[in-house]
DNA sequence: ATCTGATTTAGACAAAATCTAAGAATAGAC
DNA sequence: GTCTATTCTTAGATTTTGTCTAAATCAGAT
């Protein structure tokens, strides 16, 4: 059993969520391919190979996934919803010029949050978007800059 | 010209936006509603009174707007996207149990995130959203508590 | 083996957002 | 003011995204 299939197994135990092929395909896509995801192309990779999974399945292991925790939906600029893998926690960068969606290392938020957050709420988890240009759309600027 | 007028005439000003009176109703609506309201909604509230606008230009300046930094999309939940004006700068709050987008204090994130974002990105923007449940389905549960 | 409830499927359906082509408004030149 | 080029808006078709339905399948308990 390699590392991820342990992972994965003791995942869905912990969430208490059936391990049924088509969710088990859909969260080791998202695991091994940090690729930021479409539904669509969650849907097109597990098909590829087996289990195959229907489009409704695919949707429906998304929501539970995400509603255990075990995946997170990263808001898409206005187009489909991309998601990944949140095994580990971690927040995100958004690139403005290419589009790309790139993890950042997770950090203790709450001494920065504690004052703000006031009131009887309660917060279960807490989303990060840093949006802005890439490492890569930035050399490139500075390229074209240089050969002017 | 009331207070909100001079601020939305400076925030097109300074977004170098021509500001159409389709544009001018749909931010006004934002910043006079602070309902983090759906494109949807937002096409109706404009064409419940003049100017009107059709679905297009409701979007298509959202999409300006939002380029521009005037007007903030909030991911909402697979479902349609919220948007809110974001003349001075905040961060969310979204009740897992009623689907309520509050608004959250800014806080300063640049000491906690220095050391985060590494490598040779460019962060423009941050958005921050907590996840929980809100003063009001806190109490409400309290009270279901008690009534046992 | 049989029953029960959860899960999956294909395809219809609904919702959300974009595109298109034509017309209207606007800014700037004169 | 008038012209012209450009930008903007419109209505409706279209595409994309996500959900629903009813029937088939599956896992586990008895």
């Amino acid at each position: 059993m390699s590392k991820v299939s342990t992972e994965l197994a003791s995942a869905f135990r912990a969430a208490a969520l059936r391990p049924t092929p088509q969710r088990y395909a859909v969260l080791e896509f998202l695991v091994r391919r940090s690729v930021h995801a479409t539904a669509d192309e969650i849907f097109h990779a597990v098909n590829r190979s087996d289990p195959r999974a229907s489009r409704a399945t695919v949707y429906n292991s998304l929501r539970l996934l995400t509603r255990a925790g075990l995946v997170r939906e990263v808001g898409a600029e206005g187009k489909a919803a991309r998601y990944d893998a949140n095994l580990h926690r971690h927040y995100h960068f958004l690139c403005e010029r290419c589009g790309a969606v790139e993890d950042i290392p997770w950090f203790d938020l709450s001494q920065a949050a504690a004052k703000a957050i006031l009131g009887g709420r309660v917060v279960h988890d807490c989303e990060i978007v840093f949006r802005g240009a890439c490492e890569r759309c930035n050399l490139q600027q500075a390229n074209a800059g240089e050969k002017i």
